[in-house]
RNA sequence: GGCGGUGUAGCUCAGUUGGUCAGAGCAUGCGGCUCAUAUCCGCAGAGUCCGGGGUUCAAAUCCCUGCACCGCCA
């Protein structure tokens, strides 16, 4: 049987961090080692993922091309999968002459089965610039909270989603020219009418080939939900042609072409392509991804290829993982939270500790969270201490004690008893890899490890030695077979680590069969013991934390005072805004502009004390002039002021001793500022908030968000 | 607001179809070994299985409800 394996493309212009190399190409790396060790005729194949919007947005923000780009992130990842030793067969890419012949043909197909329909809609198109526009660069003011720069896709200041043409005064974020609405046409795929195929290959499939728990769930719901038509074309000019008179202008939406970048990856690189991807009967399709990928692999994809009526080869067993959170927050890249790939080499730890952790940390069933006070401490106690030691107390014993020589003597009860305990354990191993269990699989080989720490302590060959030698050359050979079997297991995690062993064995090449074999080296002579890993420095966790977390989160750039509302007006242009003025014990009193109408009255709020971000840069909402924002605290749909009636206008919130410095700052700080409400209180990343030594008070809302 | 997920020992998590299911690893404490990277082995303590109802001879597991956290969608 032929395995064919992949991990999710990666998109080609973000730089992946530890969630996402967990998430995809590392888990099916592991696969694809295990898969070669064993035998199986393997191909793995991945690559970036090029066209799109993104890409020509990043393109024009750079001033190079949408080729340039991608040729320069093309390398980026590919050199940190090389640091990874992610063992590709073929690493590619989806910008290329293959990529369109193959994507252009499935999309014949699909044609030629009535599978694909045209819509007609207006969209908005930039004059002078001659595009049609993308929602986000539509630029112009919230239809609800009359944010001045919301974007058409979603209003950055309410977090309401938003369509283009619903802004007021919008403008084309590249020039800025009022937008209008011109008519395009575009193709849909008809996914309802491949639905009830596609039903039945599903159910088939995740039991035949056992998806996991997330997978089967999310196509659940989505053939619940029923299956709508969805666009496949845009009016963009960096993607793959779209083979249609009248379409001249326009490519094929990227989530229509790029899983359909495997199979071309595929092409591009192997003449006999085609037994791998239109041979379903002698080849299993394993597919590796985070599960925000899960419908295109499960739905979408299988769709168009079933609705082309070919006989492709199909997915097989999809493994999809959740995400990976980094310490007590995201990864982010925006704001530099996080270890990214880039980062790993130069932390000069060991990249098989990296995978080490990340796989054995895999957020299989639940979101997991990588951690560097766990990172050390797991790599130290239950590699090092466990496996290491093992290597290195049994090859070190029989180095010096009986000159590295391995012999097959004939084995007493209790050694045949340990011999069938490890064949047992490496079956079982075996099985859980062909499962894709893979978590679960490095967990059974540490265990194993213990078994071999004991199996030397209950042996004590250091004291057998004086009476019976033989009895503890024997352990220590048995000893070295199961450093022999626990190296070949390890490679699919661990290769560099594998490797070293084995050639610390004078050995080389060593296949998955000999995992759980405890004879055949008679008279073999290992080499020298060398010293796996040192163990990390725990003290250099606490570094490598706080380099890693991004700008520490400043309460000295929020000016918060408290005020006393002495005017409420309901703004004039808006349905939701109150036009209030507040005394913050200044000269004289300021105007903001509030969206509250909907949880205040104008009476309850007259005279009442909150809290006013007072160096908020000035925004010009609905033609009024806000000078600051009241605080606001937020769960879900409800609101509540945060209780100020201790205090008087003019005082300042505190949070410890840290000295505010009032410049100017823009709500995209204010929004990364850590404010929340934990049990009724305001709280500023763990610290709780104060006014003249007082805690500011919520008392409907426990826990919530601040804006 | 809708849909879905999660909540088990100090920490990270397993618990398949309701019946040795109250577990593992780490951390902690005590004892032992010394070949080995202050490593290894043994023992021990801790849990209202989120709260509250219900079904059942039997619930961590099924149903209802509340709370918390996380997604996706509006």
């Amino acid at each position: 049987m032929k395995k064919l394996i992949t991990s999710a493309l990666p998109y080609v212009n973000n730089v992946p961090h530890l969630g996402n190399i967990i998430g995809c190409v590392l888990s099916a790396d592991a696969y694809a080692r295990f898969c070669r060790s064993r035998g199986y005729e393997t191909l793995y194949v991945c690559g970036t993922d090029e066209y799109g919007t993104a890409t020509e947005n990043r393109a024009r923000e750079e001033g190079i091309s949408p080729r340039q780009v991608c040729d320069k992130y093309h390398e980026i990842h590919k050199s940190i999968y090389k640091d990874f030793n992610i063992s590709f067969d073929i690493f590619g890419r989806t910008s290329t002459e293959t990529q369109t012949q193959i994507a252009q043909s499935i999309f014949r197909d699909l044609e030629q089965n009535g599978l694909i329909s045209e819509h007609t809609s207006q969209r908005t198109f930039c004059e002078k610039d001659n595009i049609f526009l993308a929602d986000r660069f539509v630029e112009g003011t919230c239809p609800y909270c009359s944010f001045e720069n919301a974007r058409g896709d979603q209003c950055d200041q309410c977090g309401k989603l938003l369509e283009p043409e619903n802004l007021l005064s919008a403008k084309c974020k590249i020039c800025g020219n009022e937008p209008v609405l011109k008519e395009t046409s575009h193709l849909y795929l008809e996914l309802g009418l491949i639905q009830e195929k596609l039903a039945d290959w599903a159910r088939e499939s995740w039991e035949n080939g056992n998806w996991t728990r997330n997978a089967v769930k999310t196509t659940i719901s989505w053939l619940e939900k029923g299956l709508q038509a969805r666009p496949i074309t845009r009016d963009l000019t960096w993607g793959i042609p779209v083979p249609k008179p009248g379409y001249e202008k326009k490519v094929f939406y990227v989530w229509f072409d790029a899983p359909i970048g495997y199979i071309s990856i595929t092409a591009r690189d192997r003449k006999n392509w085609k037994d791998w991807w239109q041979n379903p009967e002698e080849t299993r399709l394993y597919q590796f991804m985070a599960k925000d990928n899960i419908p295109f692999h499960t739905v979408i994809f299988p769709a168009s290829l079933l609705g082309t009526g070919k006989n492709w080869t199909m997915l097989h067993h999809i493994n999809s993982t959740e995400y990976l959170n980094y310490e007590d927050t995201k990864f982010s890249k925006s704001i530099n939270i996080g270890v990214f790939g880039d980062d790993v080499k130069k932390t000069g730890i060991p990249v098989d500790l990296w995978r080490f952790y990340l796989l054995a940390n895999r957020p299989e069933k639940n979101d997991s969270t990588f951690n560097w006070q766990d990172f050390f401490e797991k790599v130290n106690s239950e590699f090092i201490d466990n496996i290491g030691n093992l290597v290195n107390r049994t090859l070190v014993y029989l180095k010096k004690n009986f000159n590295g020589e391995i012999r097959d003597f004939s084995l007493s009860a209790i050694h045949i008893d340990f011999v069938e305990q490890c064949e047992k354990e490496f079956s079982d191993l075996t099985g859980a890899l062909e499962a894709v269990r893979l978590r679960e699989s490095l967990r059974m080989i540490l265990s194993i490890g213990n078994m071999g720490n004991k199996f030397f302590q209950d042996m004590a060959p250091w004291d057998k030695v004086k009476t019976d030698p033989v009895h503890a050359h024997s352990t220590v050979s048995l000893l070295v077979y199961l450093v022999r079997s626990i190296a070949v297991a390890l490679e699919p995690f661990m290769p560099e680590t594998s490797s070293k062993i084995i050639a610390m064995l004078n050995l080389s090449d060593l296949q998955w069969s000999l995992t759980g074999a405890f004879k055949g080296l008679d008279g073999h002579t290992i080499g020298n013991p060398e010293i796996l890993f040192p163990k990390l420095d725990a003290r250099l966790a606490e570094n490598f934390r706080k380099k890693f977390s991004g700008e520490q989160p400043d309460f000295g750039k929020l000016q918060l005072k408290a005020g006393q509302i002495i005017e409420v007006k309901k703004h004039s242009a808006s349905d939701r805004l109150y036009h209030l003025t507040v005394n913050i014990g200044e000269d004289s009193p300021r105007c903001i502009v509030a969206g509250l109408v909907n949880h205040y009255s104008p009476e309850q709020l007259m005279n009442r004390m909150v809290i006013v971000l007072a160096n908020l840069k000035p925004a010009e909402i609905r033609g009024v002039r806000s000078l600051g924002m009241v605080l606001v605290c937020e769960k879900r749909n409800k609101m509540e002021l945060p209780d100020c009636s201790p205090f008087k206008p003019g005082q300042v919130v505190a949070v410890g001793d840290q000295e505010v410095n009032p410049s100017e700052i823009t709500i995209e700080e204010f929004k990364a500022a850590p404010l929340r409400i934990e049990n009724g209180l305001l709280m500023f990343d763990n610290q709780p908030c104060t006014i003249n030594g007082l805690p500011v008070k919520t008392h409907v809302l426990k826990n919530g968000k601040v804006r």
